[in-house]
DNA sequence: ACTGTCGGCTAAACCGGTTTGCTAAACCGG
DNA sequence: CCGGTTTAGCAAACCGGTTTAGCCGACAGT
């Protein structure tokens, strides 16, 4: 009974045992057709009986590849599985990664750094998501020779990237507000990720910001300063931050969020605070996930097709992969409003009110 | 400018730059101690200058760990990662391994076979979730000496599991709605993976159902055959459950569901067949996941610990890898009813047409 | 009988590191 | 000045495979 300490079969045990050479036993598995028949399947039976599987990580290092794909966020993996836009990301980058035949590896950042997670990974190719460009991790990937996609990121040009039209969505969903009548907006924004750090403009929320912005001011709207919150980017979030806006005096017709995650949370802060949704204040959201379209009231938001993102992220990436194109792609994919339930006419009173201030 | 074919510099291009052996060079990287102070620095500068870093494969294969820990799932990944109980599960599992400084890789189905994915794999370990003890990779993990956990499996006694009290808490569930005065009771259920597959009586569905038929029991009811429907775990599948019921013409009064994704379909399908939830149809679902407290109404259901399920997994499984503790344990996680909006008094009318049949 | 080709297999180099065993020089007390 | 211990660093073996170059015998052609 002492098989406890049985040390795992080699390729040479197998080459031994059937007597031939490791090179033999090699050919049995990878290209049969340069062994006479009968010989590779007797090597077969006799690494069967061994119980003999290549070790895969030898493998890796003569093959110089690995089958896997890496898939980088700046955030702890423990914060971000559970957020629905990311589960989505995932599935379409699982998509893609399986039908190559791909395996993912999540890399996070190791005892705060990510530096020394990209290090430790054995990946072929990365698709880095949420990482802004001027992150220091981007040049230590290129320096090593990997193959990275980025996606959501600001356009530098000598990278390949996949993106939405966030600016666009954003201008869609404010002008659907102000169709509606709304002049009393709140904009509910997601934090950056580093508590001191101020909104890139040129990140994702910037970009929607500045829809939102545009669209206000093409009807000489200015947004006030005061009427802009943020917070996480979750159900708590978005109760959080409605809440405080509305301690702080703050009486929108009309809410935009730039995450459905926090647009749900508002939509529950709303109920809470005794207002009905859309009759007393409208909400829309931004990204359409699946949850989106079951709330009560269903939300209006910006679908942006965020499978297909992961999708094409991977297989732009396993083209240089692959077959080593090298020039960077730019990928642009739409967005569109969706209105459901969450949006409306805007109430009455408010508008008489607006009205006689001018 | 052809720096394009630049090789990644090994080793030993960093011993000769700085006149000394590759002994040294790992030296000065893994046991600085065992080299001068000065002659360390000198070669980490050339190291750095040069742009090495260790190759991780390498490194793998020598030191014979990988760092890295294995998610198996025998469902594909496309399919499972917008799943919310799926994402809180790996939010434990990362959770945990973070913390250790462990990174994680997927594992699924790879052009349809496991086994193919499973040797592909440089793990340390494997958590495996929804497999069942008596799927074949069970056995192939074993043989290759991987450290294994299975999640939410039958309890295989020389197996390391992490399960939850099924059994208890559909019992819970059952209990509430038979209390509330229910008689006509829907179970709704998650169908088996596999389209030919029968109800796996020890499979986690088998467990619940069994909770559930127990506690109807035990007030002298008997679930008709009919009053049984499944469908997939999502929200979609839940719609279409309570319709095909509808359609069969069953009028519940009360709704056990096996999943939270459905009872979430559940209460969509019953708004839009005009029926108020409390007070026409109750409905409990099963395993609390974060949206759940956010319905409207908010939802009846079991709580189980998903985060902690994924936790104490790796735990468990990390205990072997790094101590060689080699006894298989069990955990047994307890499950709770909570109580929200989606449960009332069963209707009047039901009630008392129920009576009247006796 | 001699050369050329081909099928079947092998020895040795290689992938890029780590680790073991050892040596030469420096140090040290007596 | 001498034997013993440290210190700093090296050469070689090793991890477990794949791949290149080539050997050997059989067979075909002339």
């Amino acid at each position: 009974m002492e098989e406890r300490t049985r040390r795992r079969p080699r390729i040479a045990d197998v080459a031994r045992e059937a007597g031939v050479s490791k090179t033999a036993v090699s050919f049995a598995f990878n290209s049969p057709d340069r062994l006479a028949p009968e010989t590779a399947s007797r090597i077969r039976d006799v690494a069967d009986s061994l119980g003999y599987r290549p070790h895969p990580v030898a493998r890796m290092l003569t093959q110089r590849t690995t089958h896997t794909l890496g898939v980088l966020t700046p955030q702890a993996l423990s914060v971000i599985f559970s957020n629905p836009f990311f589960g989505a990301f995932s599935e379409g980058v699982a998509l893609a990664a399986e039908q190559e035949g791909y395996a993912l590896h999540f890399i996070s950042p190791l005892h705060g750094s990510l530096a020394r997670a990209m290090g430790r990974a054995t990946v072929d190719g990365v698709v880095a998501i949420g990482l802004s460009a001027n992150h220091p991790e981007v040049e230590q990937i290129r320096a090593a020779g990997l193959p990275l996609v980025m996606v959501d990121s600001s356009a530098l040009q000598d990278l390949s990237v996949v993106e939405i039209d966030d600016e666009g969505g954003a201008r869609a969903a404010a002008d659907h507000l102000l169709q509606l009548g709304h002049r009393d907006i709140l904009v509910v924004g997601v934090e950056p990720p580093s508590p001191g750090a101020t909104l890139e403009p040129e990140g994702v929320m910037g970009r929607r910001m500045r829809g939102y912005v545009q669209a206000l001011a093409d009807k000489g709207i200015e947004l006030p300063p005061h009427a802009f919150v943020v917070g996480p980017a979750s159900i708590e979030g978005g109760i959080a931050a409605m809440r405080r806006a509305t301690e702080d005096g703050l009486r929108p017709t009309g809410v935009l969020v730039m995450s459905d995650a926090m647009a749900i949370g508002v939509l529950r802060a709303a109920r809470e605070l005794g207002l009905r949704v859309p009759e007393d204040v409208s909400v829309v959201g931004f990204d359409d996930i699946d949850i989106s379209q079951h709330t009560n009231p269903p939300l209006t938001t910006v679908h942006q097709p965020i499978r297909q993102k992961g999708e094409s992220a991977v297989r732009m990436l396993l083209s240089v992969v692959e077959r080593r194109d090298q020039r960077p792609e730019h990928i642009r994919l739409e967005t569109r409003l969706i209105v459901r339930g969450s949006t409306g006419p805007a109430p009455r009173r408010r508008q008489e009110v607006d009205r006689v201030q001018h």
